[in-house]
DNA sequence: CAAAAGTACC
DNA sequence: AGATCGTACTTTTG
């Protein structure tokens, strides 16, 4: 048989997509490997350190990893490549970070990589004490040492433990039963007696609030929770007291100046902000409490350079929730080194196909880009051009067409730039929602598309997070961020609550230019995620002048 | 409601 | 290869 993939002297592998197996081992690749760019058939991987770390955070072995290359490549894996690998799995736990005497940590490990550590510049600027058996530094410092060692390549293991907590008991309502996964989420980040601090990864929809409150519910400690906005805050506090029994006056939205409650809601900006004397209040007030939980919501947002100051919290557990732990800067290490390693995944397919999550399909339309633009595009900047590829007036078309076949369905209409998304809206005469709509305006459109008097809504970037629109059975999304692989995938799971129909996912994209390269890229975390894509040109997909049912390529309507 | 502070991306 | 800049957006605050 055909050899599954090719392996490269950097660490890059070329699979064969189309390879028979391929859907069958492609968990275990992603295991040690990250999508990095698609040209079909072949899917380019590429092995970076921070995840061999993970996989050996979760207990593969180096030999694991090299007996599934050797045993699917064409040819033998470099010995560079072997070494490096074998290399970068046995990094994670020699060293280690341990409580010392007095407000102190150590950080222990072979004198190789202490020799390593010693000699890294912001890890010299604050080490406090150099000693035969480890560096010592400030308790205070316990973020910023293993955020500096990850970044140098150095990954620390942390067995400081946490501060004396204060207890809160209640329970989870009757009623509200977990799903086999969220157990399994929940069993995960407990093992070893909840010591260990960390990340789950489930898709949107998937009821990662509850998976945090049945964790907090399990440890039975004060907990403080994070998140991206005042609404998601809210939701966090509708679900503490909707899904278990705890007292009402237990749970709330941080006020400063008034006291804490054992649970606590609030924003990453709010932790962030600083007052007019440069002071953080919010934080220090924050610090200051026995936590025995911090959780993070949307945790790929921490790396942030204000946001991960809510990682300063390192003397309670913690632990991180999100859909999408990719970025484009690559800072996920950060998340890695400052909230703990993923404990627990499930890809999103696998929970479509189990019934949790709704089917959806996605689509790729190219539509020209009209004369008048050509001209203007070929002579633009780089940054003008994606500009002029995202308003392509011809869009407004296809959309239309697409609204008409869809009719009777829910549809959003998703856009990155607000003017030619203001403008779609008013001509096909649908309310548009971005960041500058007042909340209670936000909420008035948001109802009536739930209850379905509206079929139809524009939404900006507001629509990436904690919008619940769960009636939402098709999106089209006209233009994005770039090559956000997260805002990609924030966009597809809007579609996830389950639905009786399947969910389309449109992305209009103008031929031939930047926005096609943008656009592969965008898509690469999903298809890791078991989607698959399939690219039309829009007359193709909705030719003109013919009935749809005639239409070449047009899938069947349901 | 406008200004300020923050984020993400190229 | 890494850092910086510029643009468009959101949230929070006074």
């Amino acid at each position: 048989m055909r050899a599954l993939l090719y392996v490269q002297n950097d660490g890059t592998l070329l699979v064969q997509s189309d390879h028979p197996h391929y859907e069958a081992l492609r968990p275990r690749l992603l295991a040690f490997a990250e999508l990095a760019q698609r040209m079909d058939p072949i899917h380019i991987y590429r092995i970076r350190p921070i995840s061999l770390w993970q996989a050996a955070s979760l207990g593969s072995t180096a030999r694991e990893i090299l007996t599934f290359l050797r045993d699917h490549a064409a040819h033998p894996v470099p010995y560079d490549l072997q070494r490096t690998i074998a290399q970068e799995v046995a990094k994670w736990g020699r060293l280690t970070l341990h409580q010392g005497a007095r407000e102190r940590i150590v950080l222990r490990g072979d004198p190789e990589s202490l020799a390593a550590a010693r000699v890294v510049p912001e890890v010299a600027a604050i080490t406090a004490a150099d000693r035969s058996d480890g560096l010592v530094f400030r308790a205070a410092h316990r973020a910023r040492v293993k955020r500096a060692l990850a970044s140098a390549g150095l990954p620390v293991m942390d067995h400081v433990g946490y501060q004396a907590a204060s207890a809160l008991s209640f329970s989870l309502r009757e009623e509200t039963r977990l799903r086999g996964y969220q157990e399994e989420a929940v069993r995960r980040f407990l093992r070893q007696g909840g010591e260990q601090s960390g990340v789950i990864v489930l898709p949107c929809g998937a009821g990662k609030t509850l998976v945090g409150i049945a964790v907090i519910q399990a440890l039975g400690w004060h907990a403080l929770v994070l998140t991206p906005s005042e609404t998601a805050a809210r939701q966090w506090q509708r679900e503490f007291l909707d899904r278990t029994d705890v007292r009402p006056e237990d749970v709330s939205l941080y006020r400063p100046g008034h006291p804490v409650t054992p649970v606590t809601i609030t924003t990453y900006q709010r932790v962030a902000a600083q007052d007019r004397r440069g002071r953080r209040r919010h934080l220090e007030s924050l610090t200051t409490h026995p936590w025995g939980i911090v959780v993070y919501d949307e945790v790929h947002m921490l790396p942030a350079p204000l946001f991960r100051l809510a990682a300063d919290l390192q003397g309670a557990r913690r632990l991180g929730l999100t859909a999408t732990l990719v970025r484009e800067d690559g800072a996920e290490a950060d998340v890695f080194s400052l909230i703990g390693p993923k404990c627990y995944e499930v890809p999103w397919k696998q929970l479509e196909e189990a019934g949790y999550l709704a089917a959806v399909r996605c689509v790729e339309l190219h539509v020209p880009l009209p004369a008048a633009e050509q001209g203007r595009y070929l002579s633009a900047g780089i940054r003008e051009q994606h500009r002029i590829a995202a308003a392509n007036p011809a869009k407004r078309g296809v959309v239309e067409a697409l609204l008409k076949q869809h009719a009777g369905e829910s549809v959003l209409i998703l856009g990155h730039y607000v003017e030619p998304l203001r403008a779609l809206a008013d001509a096909l005469g649908c309310p548009l929602v971005t960041g500058t709509t007042p909340q209670p305006e936000r909420e008035r459109w948001f109802e009536a598309f739930r209850t379905g008097r509206i079929r139809r809504i524009a939404l900006s970037r507001i629509a990436n997070t904690a919008v619940d629109l769960p009636c939402a059975s098709v999106a089209i999304q006209v233009s994005g961020l770039f090559g956000s692989r997260q805002e990609e995938a924030q966009r597809l799971g809007r579609l996830l609550r389950p639905q009786t129909r399947e969910g389309v996912f449109y992305t209009l994209v103008s031929k031939g230019t930047v926005e096609a390269r943008t656009a592969k890229h965008r898509q690469l975390y999903l298809v890791e995620q078991g989607y698959t894509y399939r690219v039309y040109d829009s007359h193709e997909y909705l030719p003109e002048g013919v009935d749809e049912d005639e239409a070449v390529g047009v899938p069947e309507h349901r």
